[in-house]
DNA sequence: TCTATCACG
DNA sequence: ACGTACGTGATAGAG
């Protein structure tokens, strides 16, 4: 009978696992504060490939240690390798339990690595005969033992995904037999591994030269026949280096092994171990597909609280400093959610109440109102809303816990009480999910005690973790951010939520009946075009129509099949008249979905208004987000577009929309941080900076001889360096090529000395660092800015010098907004701040207020900060959005 | 729930 | 050689 044996390369499929989960490590952890994203990961992976292989035998190998025959051929083999995480390494022994847990033999064997173990146990039951092998793993090296019998199967990032690799794959794939492998790595070396090969070799060359030689032994036979006087002398210089490589890339198939084939016969589960090892870290998932229910191991302490009534709300009283407070609804969107309950307490004093009516009385309400009583809660701009619809005032926020996660580190955030308390080391607490449920079965019971002990749990972590993390943020030197923006705009944006902007619904809906016509008679034409009748809207039909039944170029792939984006399908306009008709229809039926109809969902029965929320604390620059609906996303670039901003309209007779923005505020920051002279010089001047970088960069004598061409090309540029600039993304994104993109990108930091030396010291600061800072002090953390995957390093550079400029740009306008609303309050007016875009800020002005708004406005923008050039706005104004311009 | 597409700064 | 421009959200289709 044929065997089926499988061999997991365990330390591999460790990390990978660890990585793929690395964004959510937090929310892996068991109650004894274990970390258990590898394990969880690792064994998905093990469901997924018993599940598919159905082995007979199973071994997972593991490295011994860091000293291994390797190292002593070349004491730096793998040197280059950051220590492994201690959240991963203390993972290890549970992975083995695991293995074990589940019927799995396991083996390491000091001096060797996994993969030696695997060739050598590989080639045993390759030469027994009746096997049939398979080999789990994250690492393409191990592809070299491919065979008839043997197949590779690799894990792809992030997920459970696998790439099986037989002999032919590996040919199609790379090229080369899968026994050329080790030759090609000696040619090239491999960085990972920290070995060289020979220079100037990559992987085209190393490839060219096994086809043609076969092997590295070859080559060195026949050098004369080498073509390239260049390659040749490299080769023979780095002739040790080669034979060397390919001895360290080459998995041994005879290492010492001491385990029989016969004894890694797969058991299956032990299912009382198992049971006892999922509880153990907390894997509900994985207990439910056993068929246990998971117990409540991790019962949390009891905190002892009060049922809050209309006849005991006096003892609040006793309140007099501060207190922590939450509030809680039954939907994210509190413009429209239930509060379906509250808690309120200090120290070891708490009570707990599921009456919203009780929040308007006093004492309660006066406690919220009093400036003289902190207070602690978790959201204030949700806080405040919510409580604003009870007619309840909140004054005096000391500690917002969510901002001051969110300044501390903008990664792992969540909207979740218990999830951001048991990040910062306070555990006695229950996330949502835990115990409301999510999805379609989240039900909270306000008259469960569940629900009591829970928003008591979340008040008690707020006001446990007030000090010691406003002890961090001092740390970070980021106490004034907090104090001096994010607190204070956090209620600026309450109340312009709050606030919201009127849209007329019988403009969307008069546009709405003819956006349908035309959508009508632009399917018509397309299905004559087409032949038959399909949905334009799914790019698989379309992608099969195009490429399949009329044999359109394909010019661009997608991991599913055909792109038909924008870029591709502009390129096919000229081939046939139905690519521009889908174009068009595209473009309509985007706006009929998510302006049109979209909008006329959420505006408000009462007072015809929309109410965004903007989100304080999700993006990683510092900017804000708009949600529920967006509204930072109104069409403007198209005309037919743009007029879905006639139904914006101010809120009274005889009010103006209003827009005011920032002119080039992000080259402005650039000039101003960098010091650059020549930059700072065209803003001091007032010049137009794209002219202005056009004449520098084609030396040109004079702003004048910049043609539209050149203007538009050196806007590009500017464009390219805010985002961390490359040739490649900046000729992909023009259309010029890659060689003349690098020739700009050189005239450029040759004309901006200053600009070059800032993008080069911001890397090397967030290499030192493991983070950046904006001008107001927030940070963002990169760990990538040292990953061995260029990718990912290579992002995180480009996120290095774009985070300190678009972020200090967001820094600048929240401090506006800041000192908009006391500049309107002090001068009296009626004047609203409604929305705010990024770089702009949209009211509703009176007429009568029109002239004082004209100085008060842009006064107030562009003195939010002092930069080193000037900041200039632009304002417009008119009786719809649209009319503002 | 994920992917592709497209709206904005 | 590697192969992406920075930051977002909403929708429809497909699985």
């Amino acid at each position: 009978m044929t065997k089926k044996l499988l061999l997991i390369d365990g330390n591999s499929i460790a990390f990978k696992a660890f990585y793929a989960l690395y964004n959510s490590l937090e929310r892996f952890t068991n109650s004894a504060g274990l970390h258990t994203s590898a394990i969880y990961g690792f064994n998905r992976m093990l469901d997924k490939v018993l599940e598919e292989e159905k082995p007979t035998d199973v071994l997972v190998a593991f490295d011994a240690g860091k000293t291994t025959f390797r190292t002593k051929m070349f004491a730096d083999y793998k040197g280059n390798r950051a220590k492994t995480p201690t959240e991963l390494s203390e993972q290890f022994p549970f992975i083995r339990e695991l293995v074990k847990a589940r019927g799995m033999s396991s083996y390491e064997l000091p001096n060797y690595e996994a993969d030696d173990i695997i060739g050598t146990l590989a080639r045993e039951a390759e030469d027994k005969g009746n096997y049939q092998v398979v080999i789990l793993t994250g690492d393409r090296d191990l592809t070299q033992l491919t065979s008839d019998k043997t197949t590779v199967q690799i894990s792809k990032k992030g997920t459970t995904d696998l790439e099986k690799y037989t002999p032919e794959h590996v040919e199609e794939k790379l090229g080369v037999k899968p026994a050329q492998i080790i030759d090609i790595k000696g040619l090239k070396g491999d960085n990972s591994d920290n070995y060289p090969g020979v220079e100037k070799v990559g992987d085209k060359t190393a490839m060219k030269l096994i086809q043609q030689f076969g092997s590295i032994e070859n080559i060195y036979k026949n050098i004369d026949e080498v073509s390239g006087k260049k390659l040749k002398e490299h080769l023979l210089n780095d002739q040790q280096q080669a034979k060397r490589a390919k001895q360290l890339a080459t998995i041994k198939r005879d290492a010492p092994v001491k385990v029989s084939l016969d004894d890694l016969a797969y058991k299956g589960d032990n299912l009382d171990t198992l049971t006892d090892f999922y509880e153990r870290m907390g894997f509900k998932s994985f207990l439910s597909k056993l068929g246990v229910e998971a117990t409540d191991a991790d019962n949390l302490e009891k905190v002892s609280y009060t049922k809050l009534s209309h006849d005991n709300l006096s003892e609040l009283t006793k309140f007099k400093q501060e207190v922590s407070f939450y509030l809680e609804m039954d939907d994210d969107n509190y413009h429209t959610a239930n509060i379906v309950g509250f808690s309120i307490g200090h120290g070891d004093k708490w009570f707990a109440a599921n009456e919203p009516a009780l929040l308007r009385e006093k004492p309660l309400a006066a406690i919220l109102a009093d400036k003289t009583i902190q207070k602690n809660v978790f959201d204030a701009k949700r806080t405040y809303v919510g409580l604003h619809r009870e007619s309840v005032d909140l004054e005096n926020v000391d500690f917002d816990m969510l901002l001051v996660s969110y300044l501390l580190n903008t990664t792992n955030n969540s909207n979740d009480v218990g999830t951001v308390a048991k990040l910062h080391g306070f555990a006695n607490i229950k996330t949502d999910e835990e115990v409301y449920g999510k999805g379609a079965k989240k039900k909270i019971d306000p008259a469960s005690s569940t629900f009591f002990d829970h928003i008591v749990h979340k008040a008690k972590a707020i006001d446990a973790l007030h000090n010691e993390m406003f002890a961090e943020l001092d740390k970070h030197n980021q106490t004034r951010l907090y104090r001096d923006i994010e607190i204070k705009i956090a209620f600026v944006l309450a109340r312009m939520e709050i606030a919201g902007i009127k849209v007329n619904p019988a403009t969307l809906e008069e546009m709405g009946s003819k956006f349908k016509e035309r959508l009508a008679e632009i399917q018509q034409t397309i299905f004559q075009e087409a032949g038959e009748e399909f949905n334009v809207g799914s790019p698989k039909q379309l992608g099969h129509i195009l490429f399949e039944k009329m044999h359109l170029p394909i010019l661009k792939k997608t991991k599913t099949g055909y792109s038909t984006s924008v870029d591709v399908l502009e390129k096919l306009a000229p081939d046939a008249p139905i690519v521009q008709n889908v174009l068009d229809y595209r473009q309509i039926s985007k706006l009929q979905s998510t302006y049109i109809d979209g909008l006329l969902k959420v505006i408000h029965k009462d007072d015809s208004k929309v109410h965004t929320r903007y989100l304080q604390t999700l993006t990683q620059t510092g900017r804000l987000s708009s949600v529920d609906p967006n509204l930072q996303n109104i069409p403007i670039r198209s005309e037919e577009g743009r007029l879905i901003r006639q139904a914006f309209v101010p809120s009274h007779e005889n009010w103006q929309i209003w827009s005011s923005d920032y002119s080039q505020i992000e080259l402005r920051v650039l000039a101003s941080i960098t010091g650059d002279a020549n930059m700072q010089e065209a803003f001091r001047e007032n010049e137009d900076i794209h002219a202005t970088t056009a004449r520098r960069i084609f030396g040109l004598a004079s702003n004048d001889e910049v043609t539209p061409e050149l203007r538009r090309q050196a806007k590009a540029v500017n464009f390219g360096i805010v985002y961390g600039i490359s040739d490649y993304g900046l000729a992909n994104n023009t259309g010029i090529s890659r060689k003349q993109a690098h020739q700009f990108i050189q005239r450029y930091f040759e004309e901006y000395p200053g600009v070059k030396k800032y993008m080069e010291d911001i890397v090397e600061f967030a290499k030192n660092h493991g983070y950046v800072e904006t001008i107001a002090h927030r940070r963002r953390y990169l760990p990538d800015i040292h990953s061995r995957n260029f990718n990912l390093r290579s992002f995180a550079e480009r996120t290095a010098m774009n985070t300190p400029i678009q972020g200090s740009a967001a820094d600048i306008i929240k401090i506006a907004m800041i000192n908009m609303e006391t500049a309107l309050k002090e001068n009296s007016l009626k004047t609203r701040m409604l929305l705010q875009v990024h770089d702009e800020l949209i009211f509703e002005v009176p007429n009568d207020e029109l002239e004082t708004v004209k100085k008060i406005i842009p006064r107030t923008m562009d003195s939010a900060v002092k930069l080193n050039v000037p900041l200039k706005v632009e304002s417009h104004w008119g009786k719809t959005w649209y009319n503002a311009k």
